[in-house]
RNA sequence: CAAGGCGGCCGGACAGCUGCGCUUAGGAAAGCAACAUCCAUAAGUGAGGAAAGUCCGGGCUUUAAGGAAACAAAACACCAGAUAACGUCUGGCCGGGGCAACCCGAGGGAAAGUGCCACAGAAAAUUACCGCCGAUGAAAUUCCGGUUUUCCGGUCCAUUUCAGGUAAGGUUGAAAAGGCGAGGUAAGAGCUCACCGCGAGGUCGGUAACGACACUCGGUCAAGGUAAACCCUGUUUGAAGCAAGACCAAGUUAGGAGGCUUUUUUCCAAAAAGAAGAAAGACAACGGGGGGUUUCCAACCCGCUCCAGAGGUAGGUCGCGAUGAGCCGUCUGGCAACAGUCGGCCAAGAUGAAUAGCUGUCGCUUUUAAGGGCAGGUUUUCGUGCCUUUUAGAGUACAGAACCCGGCUUAUAGGUCGCCUUGUUUU
RNA sequence: GUACCCGUAGCUCAGUUGGAUAGAGUAUCGGCCUCCGACGCCGAGGGUCGUGGGUUCGAAUCCCUCCGGGUACG
């Protein structure tokens, strides 16, 4: 139910960025795409910290930041089957806390009905091409 | 007390909540068992002095698993020592800087050769433009003698010119071929001499670099700089790198050309040789392969070699951390780097990459604002300087292991300890 | 991990081999031209030669160290 599975593979950060939507917050980047391969997996989520942002321990502490928000926003917001990538930004590392929880937030239930809006169209064309079928 | 030099150490602490990696133990399901897997389990453990840059040196692994010689390429270069090794470290020498403590130095060879040295300057390397001289030699004038003159002879004195001598002087330049004084000369010059400097030898001290000397000799004293220009001399070095490499698992492909031995079939055929096809094989023979190049000796691998094509885009385990040029302490030797003896200890092991996130309290630093005290200016208000504690604010660095060690280089808030130098004051 | 390249005016680049003037185009500014603007013509300013050392009489150039950016291979 609340457990958060962690992506590993350069194909799935790939293939998020390429399909997936992406919401823009203050001290982060959200992508996500829905993981249809199989039914019921629990989400998955990535981290990523460019170069941009500094040196390697200021690119260890982005990570280590975004990896405690989503312990406490994912386990109860975060949708099945689907694949997340946090991008950390400048001001990932320098940024309070407690906003960087409350962006993380606002950005996820954004973007979980963005995703869901377009579940919605994927099962109209479904519907649609069955109509025709007919 | 102030200023400075050198070296060492530390580089936030505590508490709470929520979490992560690894090891060990325990448990769970399946299984004959083990490994792997899982866990609201427990215990232990978990970044640095630079983990950084990747600039050197090694270990380790593979490569041809050996040796010798020559060549090429690269690096290094005062002397001695330390070290597994080094371009590192220690001590010394020399040169330079600083009043000093102390610091800095790629510091062999320019009489092996080649190249370069702009502008300026006579000249940038066996030079000779100006200048000086013109003793010597020649010519002319003059002069002297002879002669009526023309002219003849001579060259002691003087002048000019030429041959020539010279490198003292010459607005330069980063750099101009010892310095200074005297003698000397036509003018000059180590041409000669004294002193200083320089070179060679000797003696003494030192392992040596090198130093000292009232020692001896040297005036063809040798004729500039540049080798981080080519180069010469000496020393060292094979190459590639943990994506090295070993094993396991999964999956894909299309062949062609050339070639060794044996057996066999067909053609020609008495047979052999030859041509074509098939099968098998690796003792010998044969062929092929590879070190930066070549040669020699020795040895190795493959039975095939070369060309082409297909798939894959990096799955797992080991390598990989608890035995190492390891860490801490004592003692001994050494000026020191370091070496040795004895005792104790085991201390991260990840792989989209753990070692943390947040909160609170305290500590430290700093200056700003407010308050307090002192000094002295001023009629007062007031402002100035110093000190102090309280409150508030700000700051609390550089930076994250990736196979492992030894160094180097670079970054770094602040704190702390020791030794030393100079100046001032006091005793 | 290894090998290599680049950094020069606001911008794009020469000059670096072989040491001695820091240059070109463009942009900016001023003037001329035009009724005005563009184009054109004339002129001017603008440089720690990425940083810090060293060699040398002298360094953009040679050597070393750092900083920033980039490329290739596995």
């Amino acid at each position: 139910m609340s457990e958060v599975l962690v992506i590993k593979k350069r194909k799935d950060f790939l293939r998020v960025a390429a399909k997936g939507k992406k919401v823009s917050a203050l001290a982060l980047i959200l992508q996500a795409a829905r993981n249809l391969s199989s039914q019921g997996n629990p989400p998955r989520v990535g981290y990523t910290a460019t170069k941009k942002l500094g040196k390697a321990h200021i690119r260890n502490r982005c990570k280590r930041r975004l990896r405690a928000a989503v312990r406490i926003v994912f386990p109860t917001l975060a949708l099945p089957d689907t694949d997340y990538v946090l991008i950390g930004r400048y001001n990932t590392a320098e940024i309070e806390f407690q906003r960087l929880v409350h962006h993380l937030k606002k950005a996820l239930i954004e973007i979980n009905r963005e995703l869901s809006g377009n579940d919605k169209i994927l099962a109209e064309n479904i519907d649609s091409a069955a109509d025709i079928s007919d």
